[in-house]
DNA sequence: CGCCTTTGACCGGCGC
DNA sequence: GCGCCGGTCAAAGGCG
């Protein structure tokens, strides 16, 4: 097992986990990852800027064809110097996913459930309650990588919450929550059952703050990446 | 000692 | 209503 010189060939972002991937994108990939989206629809770009804003995402939409041609990396120096650029193109056909555009907009909306405010003042119960409820509400976006390690470094911190066996596939599947205050981003790994050498990576909810390997509070520009 | 992972129990959703 | 299944909880233990 490699650590730190994994070398991804295979990527792609994919809206809603069952679904297939449409098309890849085949290139190398710097060895301290993270996790561009290759080719997605502008709505999961937004979204997936807030989730890993430590990328750097350059899209544009042909209004004709649907398409959304999509640049993203790591670090702005990287783009330019270490790859060409059409190296990272990816296209992939895309639609309007009606149920992500709905929690997105829904996420923005000054209405929060309460959730935040009684957390520790309701019954378990409703507790249950509110967080299955919640559990639907939240955006999320999926995509694969082939790697020989599980868990990508995204510059979040995660604490690993549970691990379970689905059915139909030989390995676990994991669930992490970013270990930040008021932060309720999850995320899911598990290795694809038909090529174990491919991570399937779900993330569930937006980041509220920046990644916490850069250590201090967001700045107000930082900020700003997050709310789009 | 604090933070993390592990892991069995529990719960709700869903199909039958 | 029942059973299966995925997702979460939380106690216990490990590690730095």
């Amino acid at each position: 097992m490699s650590t730190t010189s994994h070398t991804i060939a295979h990527h792609s972002l994919f809206e809603e986990q069952d679904q297939i991937p449409t098309q890849m994108g085949f290139f190398p990939f710097p060895t301290n990852l993270t996790f561009p989206p290759l080719g997605c629809h502008q709505s999961s770009l937004k979204a997936f800027s807030s989730i890993a804003p430590s990328s750097l995402a350059i899209s544009q939409q042909d209004s004709t064809s649907n398409l959304t041609e999509t640049l993203f990396h790591k670090s702005r120096e990287d783009l330019t110097s270490t790859f060409g650029g059409a190296q990272f193109l990816s296209l992939r056909r895309s639609s309007v996913n009606p149920w992500a555009l709905g929690e997105v907009s829904d996420c923005f909306s000054s209405k929060r459930s309460g959730f935040d405010d009684h957390h520790l003042g309701i019954s378990a119960m409703k507790m249950k309650k509110i967080k299955a409820r919640r559990k639907v509400r939240e955006p999320r976006f999926c995509f694969k990588t082939m790697s020989d390690v599980d868990v990508l470094d995204d510059g979040y911190k995660w604490r690993k919450y549970g691990q379970k066996v689905v059915k139909n596939t030989q390995h676990p599947r994991s669930y992490y929550r970013c270990t930040q205050d008021n932060c309720r981003v999850k995320k899911r790994v598990e290795r694809l059952a038909e090529d174990p050498r491919m991570v399937i990576t779900t993330y569930e909810g937006r980041h509220v703050h920046s990644p916490s390997n850069d250590v201090e509070d967001s700045s107000p520009s930082q900020l700003g990446n997050f709310l789009w």
